[in-house]
DNA sequence: GTCTATGTTAAAAAATTGTAAATTACTCAA
DNA sequence: TTGAGTAATTTACAATTTTTTAACATAGAC
């Protein structure tokens, strides 16, 4: 199970929660975001992310608090959780650690800053991005970390839904992956998509690659063989 | 499938057991259920459940009530107990975990979410699901997690269902299952199939394997021998 | 021999998946 | 913000496979 490293990222800005999110993207890690911290808790249960990346400063519930209900929840007491906070507000430092938060970074961000501190944390806590960001099956190279495919020596394009449902069956080459495992690993736990569009996908697949690697069975799933 | 998981779900509102036990047998856990938390302690003392789901608000005896006091049952202390909330009683998140709970699911339960969290927990307490994924008696070899079944080292090809019975008799080599026990296991409980259905197929099976390998015991039901 | 449970077969019915085209949702740049 | 261009999803139907039924055959118990 190669699963990816998740990271929560809860900020009531806009544009902080997608600087964010590129840049962790960009680095491989898998972002879910959260706008408040009520919606934070409950996709925090939800997905189960390892690191938490918390503002302070929010509306309705701030972060220190949103974090010490975090820490309250069983399930998520060994998440790595640090604070985002403008350099001003010195208090936080304190207030945050005393709330269960295991570091801080200071606005203004820096990429480079926040890529090699998240990486550290994940480090301190044992968690290490996934060894085989490229997995390699016959003639098919797939790079998980920077989005790219070949297909007998020739990039293959997969846009973002295709190549997640390429990783997860090619994640266990043989394995027959139920429409109902897809469904929660590809499109996720609560969005509710009409009966057709896996099969749709699944061609765009045999489409690229060849017919005969992703196989039916009918009744059942998908799987992947080479 | 989980041969024998066992989930107690306590609840007084009949339709929510109802619901919550309709979506764990699903899975493939085996429920029972009690409708205060009187019966609930009983219950749980007799069948040793693997995890107990407990409703927060119940008259006469509460689920932090009563998860206090399976928790002084010694022979329930390792046993997962999780909560159910409504989302607005916030203070059961904290006298929860105090009374020793692992985890709460907050109402509006959603089947999808619900079942994630039981895997969840019960995979954190190293409860696992599927022992083996691959059975193998002499020249048949079945995988359950790739579908695929090799007879004298060729490929047979079973669906769904031909499949399910295959696996359920090759389980127990020799033990005679009944046709209500193999309607129970390969066709659910609410499934109702005319009387030539299972016969029709056994046939399969035996046309696929050989004959000998499933028997008919009259009068009771069928077997699988080697 | 009759009666009941099971076996057999083919065909009907149901379920599942494949496909093309249309529609809607997103994204990114101007 | 808009709009072009791409991606994702839905729709409507065809094609396929699986499952069930129904009608009849057979074997063995009594």
């Amino acid at each position: 199970m190669n699963d990816n490293i998740k990271i929560l990222v809860v900020d009531d800005e806009e544009d902080i929660l997608e600087f964010l999110s590129y840049n962790l993207r960009a680095e491989g890690y898998d972002v879910i975001v959260a706008d408040n911290g009520i919606l934070a808790i409950e996709l925090a249960k939800q997905e189960q992310p390892c690191l938490i990346i918390l503002d302070v400063q929010m509306p309705d519930m701030d972060g220190i608090t949103t974090c010490e209900k975090i820490r309250e929840i069983p399930s998520l007491k060994e998440t790595v959780i640090t604070f985002l906070t403008a350099r001003s507000e010195d208090y936080s430092q304190i207030a945050g650690f005393e709330a269960g938060a295991d570091d801080y970074i200071t606005k203004p961000i820096r990429p480079k800053v926040l890529v090699s501190r998240v990486k550290a944390l994940l480090k301190r806590r044992g968690i290490t991005q996934d060894t085989n960001t490229v997995i390699e099956l016959g003639d098919i190279i797939i790079d998980k970390e920077k989005h790219l495919t070949t297909y007998k020596g020739q990039e293959v394009i997969f846009a973002k839904k295709e190549f997640k449902l390429l990783k997860l069956l090619i994640s266990k080459p043989g394995k027959v992956f139920t429409r109902e495992e897809i469904l929660e690993k590809v499109w996720g736990l609560d969005i509710i998509v009409g009966d057709r569009t896996i099969d749709v996908h699944i061609r765009k697949l045999r489409e690229k690659l060849d017919d005969h690697y992703v196989k039916t069975v009918k009744g059942v799933g998908y799987k992947f063989e080479y």
